[in-house]
DNA sequence: GCTATAGCGGAACCAAGTTCCGCATATGCA
DNA sequence: TGCATATGCGGAACTTGGTTCCGCTATAGC
C-alpha cells in the first residue's frame, strides 16, 4: 500500500532514486570485472549502500541484470527488422542478427549461463530476454523460411536457447563460440 | 608418506574400501535425484559417513563425478572405433557417436554445466572427460574429413565443448538439445 | 593380544544469499 | 519554518553449503 489515506501517492524519495542509479552503475562495473554473479555485498559496497537496499530496489539478481542490460537488449531487438530490410537475403539478415546477439552475450561474463539457469530467481531474466528477442528471431526465421533458404519448422525459442548455450564459456581460449554458432547457421540452410 | 619404516606399505583398510563403494553408490543415487551438485552433506548422510570421509576419498567433487561415471565414459569412448567400422560412412559414424555422447550427457542432470565450469575444482573432470573422449571424436572427424564428407579443420575439442554446451538444460520442456546438435551435425557437412 | 597408525566423524569455520527491524530522513502540510 | 509520518536505509542475524581440522576409533601387522 503506497500513499496517504487520501489516496494520492507520495512521490518516490530523492535518495531512493539516487541509490537506484548508484546501484545500476555499481552493478554494471561489478559485472564487468566479476561477471553477473558478482557478490551482492560487493555491489552494495561499490554503490555505498547496505545490502538491504539492493533487495529493495532489485528483489532478485535477475531484476538487476535486466535493468543493467535493458538498453543493449532493446538495441538488439530493434536491429532485427532493420537488418531484414537492409540485408541481401533473409538468411543473411538472420545470420547477422544472430552474430549481433552472440556479440552481446559473449562480452557479458556469465550472462549466458544465467540466461539458461532454471533457478526461479532467474525467471524474470529469462522472461525478459526471451520475450523481447524471440519474436524478433521468429520474424527473421520466418522470412528466411518463406524465402526457402532454411529448413522450415525451426522454433525461435529453441534456437535462441541453443545459441545462448553455445555462448557459455566463450572466453575460454580452447573454445570458439562463434565457430559453433556458424555451424548451426550453416545447418539451418536447405541443402 | 605411506607405510612402515621398512618401506612395505600397509594395505588399505577394509572399512576404507567399504566406505568408498558406499560413497559411490550414495553419490550415484544423489546425482540421479538432485543432479551432480547434490550437497556434500546429503551424500555423506546417504552413505552413512561423515563429510570428512568424502573429502578423504574424493578431494574434489570432480573426482567423485569421474568415479561415478567412469564406466559410462569408457563405454562411450570404446564405441567410437566400433561405430567407425560398422557404419555406412564416416559421417554416419560421427553422427551416431555424437548422439551417444548427447544421450549420456542429457540423462545426467547438471553434468553438462559442470563439464564446462572453469572452476578449478572441476579441472580433473574436464581433463578426464575430454582427454578420454576428444581423441575418439578427433578420429571420427578425421575419417569423415578424409572421406570429404565434412568441412575440414574442425577441432574436436571445440566441437565437443559446443556439443556439451548444447546439452545444458536439456530437460527443459521448451528446449531441444538433440535438435540443436542435429543442426550442428548438418552444418558440418560439405555442401 | 598389542601397538602404531590409517582412517573416521563431525564440530567449527568460511563464503554468500536473504530477511528483518530499529533508525534516519525526505516529503507534505500547516 | 517546523512537525508528523511514511518511506527508505543499514547492517546484524540467519540460512545454506563447501571445506578444514583434530581428537578418537578400529584395523593391519606382528
Amino acid at each position: 500500500m503506497t500513499g496517504t489515506e487520501s489516496g494520492v501517492p507520495r512521490k518516490q524519495r530523492a535518495d531512493s532514486r539516487r541509490n537506484e542509479t548508484a546501484l545500476l552503475e555499481a552493478a554494471a562495473a561489478a559485472f564487468v570485472v566479476s561477471g553477473v554473479n558478482a557478490p551482492v555485498r560487493n555491489i552494495a559496497a561499490r554503490a555505498g549502500v547496505g545490502v538491504g537496499t539492493i533487495y529493495r530496489h532489485f528483489p532478485t539478481r535477475a531484476d538487476l541484470i535486466v535493468a543493467v542490460y535493458r538498453h543493449q537488449v532493446e538495441a538488439c531487438a530493434e536491429a532485427g527488422p532493420v537488418l531484414l530490410t537492409e540485408s541481401a537475403t533473409p538468411h543473411a539478415a538472420l545470420a547477422s542478427w544472430i552474430h549481433l546477439f552472440v556479440d552481446f552475450l559473449v562480452t557479458k561474463h556469465g550472462l549466458a549461463e544465467a540466461m539458461r539457469s532454471d533457478d526461479a530467481a532467474f525467471q524474470t531474466l529469462h522472461a525478459y530476454f526471451l520475450d523481447r528477442l524471440v519474436p524478433v528471431c521468429a520474424e527473421l526465421l520466418d522470412a528466411a523460411s518463406t524465402a526457402g533458404e532454411i529448413i522450415p519448422g525451426i522454433d525461435a525459442l529453441v534456437l535462441m536457447h541453443g545459441i545462448g548455450n553455445l555462448c557459455i564459456g566463450a572466453d575460454s581460449p580452447d573454445y570458439d563460440a562463434r565457430l559453433m554458432v556458424g555451424l548451426v547457421i550453416a545447418g539451418l540452410r536447405v541443402r
